[in-house]
DNA sequence: TGGTAAATTATTGTTAACAATATTGTTATC
DNA sequence: GATAACAATATTGTTAACAATAATTTACCA
């Protein structure tokens, strides 16, 4: 568990670089869902005082990364299979709003840069660079957000952003399948190439809805209420 | 200045509290953007410890509600023409993704709900009392939303309603006609009755753009930069 | 006067000590 | 052994005192 975030011994850090790493941390899969986070414990991995800590965590608890109960603590999120479901479909909704905003305005140079991107991303999972094809994947709908110049959009699809691998992990588990296919990002680009504003959309709402549907019919889990939990023979927990 | 908050004097209040009771002054359009939000002032207003609105107002800038500068403070924010622009635009965007998921799940006991809001309003309208009229018809879009039943839609359509008013206080000045127009409401119901997306939609989108369109065509207030500000005699500032 | 520097005041930022609460561990009793 | 009561520990929450910084005033001199 000590081990779970970059280990950043001696150096000090400000807050908003605490934040950045926990953020990437769920980001990179690393932090699972219901992880418990205790404030002495964040303070010395990160070398700073425990009043800054947690000042991040009520920042996190603000995007819904994590959950804070009073006198309880903070945990990593675990959000419910409603939330998941309502967080895909906004996604959709703003993944298009960016694209309609986006094919206004696309140039050559634009579509080169992505296309440059597109290839970073096939590299890596070539190489079995697993997460840092992850990485390059959100870079990827990131850059069309910030293509698209609506900085509104963009931050709420960065929220989004952030909290998907928790419903990911809470309710799919960490498998590669679940991650971005990118065909069907080098099909986008294709569209917007052409100002195909509708076979863009059409893509990334099946590019989506490819990660959404598994998520609609598995049915959720035992919610952490233990009473219930344990009264019928044990089901596995897994934090 | 000590009077525009309600003047909660004695009572102990909690930190959600204290955190409505901003909102709120914000969303009735009694906090000036780019006013001062000294910590020791509202601490005294409210009876609280400092460390306490040191938290609010955090969470406040998180949302964009105050601008927070090192060891400069806190003020309540001024949006700019262009972030005031990609809210409108984003805002129609989630309002339309409201209509269209509503319609699809709408009954009558919803219809009569929302012409009993919609009554209410009218009334208050009416009899003049206007800062009523104005929480009325917030309420109606946000009453929509959550009819909707997505709640993160419904979350991000809260932070645009929320920052929506220091936008128009900014960009357009305080004035009646800045606000919604409610037969505009009453169309959109006929055609959620209807079950008419497409119509229920475009009349959103005429409602947004009335206000939208006077932002677009005021060129930009001269800045908070004092020098230049009162180098050509005096135009007024107001906070 | 006008302008600069120093001193004063006001305001925000940080911290360590303490209080309150929750969790875990121990013991005594049946 | 099981349970309850209590004690010990761990964790979070609060506060007041202090430090650091910015804003304002005053004093001084050209």
């Amino acid at each position: 568990m000590s081990a779970q975030l970059d280990k950043p011994d001696k150096t000090q850090f400000s807050e908003d670089e605490v934040l950045r790493q926990i953020e990437q941390a769920v980001l990179d899969h690393r932090l699972a869902p219901g992880t418990k986070l205790k404030e002495v414990q964040l303070a010395d991995l990160f070398g700073v005082k425990r009043g800054l800590i947690r000042k991040v965590l009520t920042r996190l608890a603000h995007s819904r990364l994590v959950d804070q109960e009073p006198n309880r603590g903070a945990t990593v999120a675990r959000p419910s299979v409603k939330e998941g479901q309502d967080l895909f479909a906004t996604r959709r909704v703003i993944e298009s709003a960016i694209l309609q905003t986006l094919i206004t305005q696309v140039d050559e140079r634009k579509i080169t840069r992505l296309r440059k991107m597109l290839a970073q991303e096939q590299k890596a999972y070539e190489r079995g660079h697993s997460e840092k094809a992850l990485k390059l994947s959100v870079d990827f709908h990131h850059q069309l957000a910030v293509m698209a110049g609506n900085s509104v959009l963009e931050e709420y699809l960065n929220d989004i952003i952030r909290r998907t691998p928790l419903v990911i992990l809470t309710h799919l588990g960490d498998d590669e399948q679940n991650r971005c296919r990118n065909q069907e990002h080098e099909a986008i680009i294709d569209a917007l190439e052409k100002r195909d504003t509708k076979r863009a959309i059409k893509i990334m709402h099946q590019h989506l809805l490819h990660i959404e549907s598994k998520i609609q019919h598995k049915p959720e889990k035992p919610r952490a209420d233990l009473a219930t939990l344990l009264r019928r023979s044990a089901a596995r927990v897994q934090a």
